[in-house]
DNA sequence: ACAATAAATGCACTTCCATTGCATTGGTTA
DNA sequence: TAACCAATGCAATGGAAGTGCATTTATTGT
């Protein structure tokens, strides 16, 4: 078990006391968030900062961003099974309409598609929309 | 063959030089357009009058919305075998990483996903990207 | 045909999110 | 410790979406 400190300078991150935060957050949370949750979560520190912070991530792949439709983009951590890098294995993702929460179903794949002639399919975004289970458990 | 205002007619929407014209220029389109492109064509007309034209017929469902992941809302014609009104069925869209075009694949529908129980899947969009037929083609 | 009414259009403005330039701070390394 | 580069903070910009209101255009009833 690596601590976050590893993990991240593994990943050639340089580790600061603001990407350490922003990384426990991204962690604790199980569902996706768009830049303003962080930047509710982190009030004092800067929304560039942050952008930033995100798109780094991003970059060295221990982030990845998720459309889900909402016109707000939002952002999840990658976690075992979520091969990013590897443009053909995404997994889907659920937007709950009730909730208006987004969450990675990662061990949910995402069907071959097939695509006409002359087409070649380099990646696929996929997002259901529907009640998540916590809000059709009521 | 009905004309195009007999076409408006029939789905309640007053037929005007505007929308005749913007009609003719999706129709004439075989990809999905952003309101920009839509803007670029009729330079004449504010962007207003654009914007609440297609939403017009977002809501006559004659139009519809494309999510692509590019973060700009696009939009293209219903045609046939394209039910948009019933959710389920809905065909996939294909954005062309090089050429920068988004079309409809209306004879593709998405497979039925598989949702984790509890989940309750109400609407899927699917959007492939890659390289269309046009530019692999070279 | 004309007045009354309703819808469509145009203009101005606002909001929200994403993004960039530049100055400053802070940490690393020679 | 000086020099350097990355990270942070501040200010500003840009683009797309959306709204309020005045004006024009079309429709309806008399």
């Amino acid at each position: 078990m690596k601590t976050i400190e590893e993990f991240l300078e593994s990943k050639n991150i340089r580790v600061t006391a603001m990407r350490l935060l922003i990384y426990k957050f991204l962690a604790e949370k199980q569902v996706a968030v768009t830049l303003s949750d962080i930047e509710n979560a982190f009030e004092k520190a800067d929304r560039t900062t942050l952008y930033r912070t995100i798109k780094t991530f991003e970059e060295k792949e221990i982030v990845h961003q998720i459309d889900d439709g909402t016109g707000i983009t939002k952002y999840a951590l990658c976690e075992k099974g979520c091969n990013c890098e590897i443009e053909t294995d995404l997994h889907l993702h659920f937007h709950c309409n009730n909730c208006n929460e987004t969450i990675c179903l990662t061990e949910h794949k995402i069907p071959q598609i097939k695509v006409p002639d002359g087409f070649v399919s380099e990646n696929v975004n996929l997002v259901v929309k529907g009640i998540c289970d916590k809000c059709s458990g009521q």
